[in-house]
RNA sequence: GCGCCUGUAGCUCAGUUGGACAGAGCAUCGGACUUCUAAUCCGAGGGUCGCAGGUUCGACUCCUGCCAGGCGCACCA
């Protein structure tokens, strides 16, 4: 049987970027007239439906170069505009804009398109061909995940799903400070602890990690120390030495101890991570990667060699201030301290430069706003490496302010105070937790109040997005009872698909592509999050006011398709977020 | 003192990288289920975009100066 020719239809094969079409149309229409030619042209979605389905300032922007009013060069393009089965006509409106209206026949068959490349559907090219390594969360292995943890790993991991979707290659990567000071105050404190669980009265070492969970620690430590070496250690009754205790002597002590305890450490949170939807590609350690590699003594003979080190009281120092203002440090840096010891500083340098850059064009860390100050000199040493300017990038994820009833809650984890990620997730819920993290931009200052986020479970615009997605399925499935099979894509007749409603929905889904595009190239993910809720917002009113599956079998079949469109997206868009996509709620 | 981030409706936040009369959710008030899921829908009120200048056809957006809050300014990480 031959598919019937469809009423309106025209398949281009191009590719789905809609606003790529319409700027080759401008740049054709303008060469036809003889007047420059824009790079690119910059299309909105103007806020009223009189403005057009897209518009472009771009007679304006032109003026200058072609000496012309905006307005004549906007004539001119409309006048020379190819034509295009996207559109039904142009308007030149206000100080110069070009207003394009979208045929509405053209649209509709294009649900088509949206309907066959299914999950490939907003995926593009736009990041192809660029190897990006992309560092997030990277907490310290010193204590529990906390709340800004889960939030810079919902922007991190929608961020590389998203540069994904536009073909950039991505490794995703978690870096453990295993090594220096801060590994040095954990392995002492969780020593401590061991010790005091042998009732041994030890008092905490100055800045130490207090918090609850080294105790903990110990415990578990202890019992499978016992399992191993069957009863030993015993306790302060028969021995009260430690080293005794546990056979070991002094620093070999103190460092199996550590080691131990970051192995906890890390593999709770790798778990917890998971459990989130979080997985990384490359779980570096800064002791065996970088310090047990010798990179950081590398980096320092490079350094040097390019006459970018000088040695001041006894300690060596980088020539941050002398990189000039694009790295915009204030002041030098010193990567090897008097003491003969690397500082972190050189540390990140060298993994940076020898590992980082060894597989990737283009370098992405999500830092918190207590590092921002760190930036300039990475980028200065950067740079100075031979590392093209702007192939560092660093993301700033604001903190997170937590409120209970309003209340502010104190997170330190030196003062063992938090709210840990584990409990937000058990609270609010992983897709509660994931969506609201990903509807601020990542550089803005976030309130949570955990107590109104429980209470309003249900009013989180999440769900309200789920649930456009689950009534899809649901009709799908009243559908399929009632006995309406969907026929073959081609053979679907599109063509009863005629409502102010239905024109509206199918023109917004053809935005997704451009809207991904945008979101990847502006390393934005909460963009996505924002569109999600007004296509829902149109999808929900939509199904309240146009019956789906009704008598006429035509309209059925049509609205069906546009349904499994809208649902398409939807789904898609959530998979962006790391966010599910019920069938049923 | 210097640097970075933030300041938009009562609250939490968007505002497409300078566009057209400033938006959403929550909260408040008033309506809608015998029909594909009411976690929904329809309607109403709510604003000097921190303040003051400047740049231009056009500014929430860019520049300067103030005000307020957060964070940072180590031979810590």
């Amino acid at each position: 049987m031959k598919s019937p020719p469809l009423r309106g239809d025209s398949c281009s094969g191009a590719s789905m970027d809609l606003t790529d079409r319409l700027t080759e149309g401008v740049r054709t229409a303008l060469a036809k007239a003889g007047l420059p030619e824009p790079e690119t042209c910059a299309w909105e979605v103007p806020r009223q439906a009189e403005h057009g389905d897209y518009a472009t300032n771009t007679a304006m922007t032109l003026a200058r170069a072609a000496r012309r009013a905006p307005r004549q060069i906007a004539d001119l393009i409309v006048a020379n505009f190819p034509p295009l089965a996207e559109v039904e006509r142009l308007e030149v409106a206000g100080p110069g804009f070009l207003n394009v209206f979208l045929s509405p026949a053209w649209c509709v068959g294009s649900l088509r398109e949206i309907l066959a490349a299914g999950p490939a559907y907003g995926r593009g090219a736009a990041e192809a061909g660029q190897r990006v390594r992309l560092e997030f969360v990277s907490a310290n292995p010193t204590g529990p995940l906390v709340i800004v943890n889960a939030r810079a790993a919902a922007v991190g991991d929608a961020l590389a799903r998203l540069l994904r979707a536009q073909g950039a290659r991505v490794t995703t990567e978690y870096y453990v400070n295993d090594a220096g000071n801060q590994f040095e105050a954990l392995a002492r404190s969780f020593e401590a602890r061991v010790a005091q669980e042998l009732g041994e009265p030890v008092t905490l070492p100055e800045n130490g990690y207090p918090g609850e969970y080294l105790i903990a620690l110990a415990r578990e430590y202890l019992e499978e120390y016992r399992e191993r070496e069957g009863g030993a250690p015993r306790d302060r009754r028969e021995r009260t030495d430690l080293d005794e205790a546990l056979g070991l002597g002094g620093e070999t002590r103190l460092d199996r101890l550590g080691r131990w305890a970051v192995a906890r450490m890390v593999e709770s949170q790798r778990r917890i991570l998971r459990d989130y939807g979080v997985e990384f590609d490359v779980w570096a350690s800064e002791q065996r990667d970088v310090r047990a590699a010798g990179l950081p003594g590398r980096v320092l003979a490079e350094l040097a060699a390019r006459g970018l080190t000088y040695e001041q009281d006894g300690a060596l120092w980088f020539r941050s201030t002398q990189l000039g203002e694009a790295s915009g440090d204030d002041k030098d840096r010193v990567l090897r301290r008097s003491s003969g010891e690397v500082t972190y500083f050189a540390v990140d340098v060298a993994y940076h430069h020898y590992v980082k850059f060894a597989g990737a064009d283009r370098v992405i860390n999500l830092f918190g706003p207590d590092h921002h100050g760190y930036v300039p000199r990475m980028r200065a040493a950067m740079q100075a490496l031979g590392h093209p300017p702007g192939s560092f990038e660093v993301l700033i994820v604001q903190l997170v302010t937590l409120l209970r009833e309003g209340q502010p809650v104190r997170m330190s984890k030196r003062r063992g105070e938090f709210v840990l990620m584990e409990e937000l997730l058990e609270e609010v819920g992983r897709d509660a937790a994931r969506f609201t993290f990903l509807t601020r931009r990542h550089d803005s200052p976030l309130e949570f109040d955990l107590a109104v986020a429980t209470r309003q479970t249900a009013d989180n615009p999440v769900y309200y997005v789920q649930y456009a997605h689950a009534r899809i399925c649901s009709i799908r499935r009243q559908a399929a009872e009632q006995g309406v099979a969907r026929p073959p894509l081609g053979e679907t007749d599109l063509g009863p698909l005629a409502t102010p409603e239905e024109i509206a929905l199918v023109k917004r889904l053809l935005q997704y592509p451009d809207l991904v595009r945008g979101a990847a190239r502006a390393l934005e993910p909460h963009r996505v999050a924002y569109w999600l809720q007004e296509l829902a917002g149109m999808f929900h009113p939509y199904y309240k006011t146009h019956r789906v599956i009704q008598d006429d079998r035509r309209l059925t079949l049509a609205r069906l398709a546009l349904c499994e469109a809208v649902g398409q997206v939807l789904r898609n868009g959530l998979d962006l977020l790391g966010v599910s996509a019920p069938e049923a709620m």
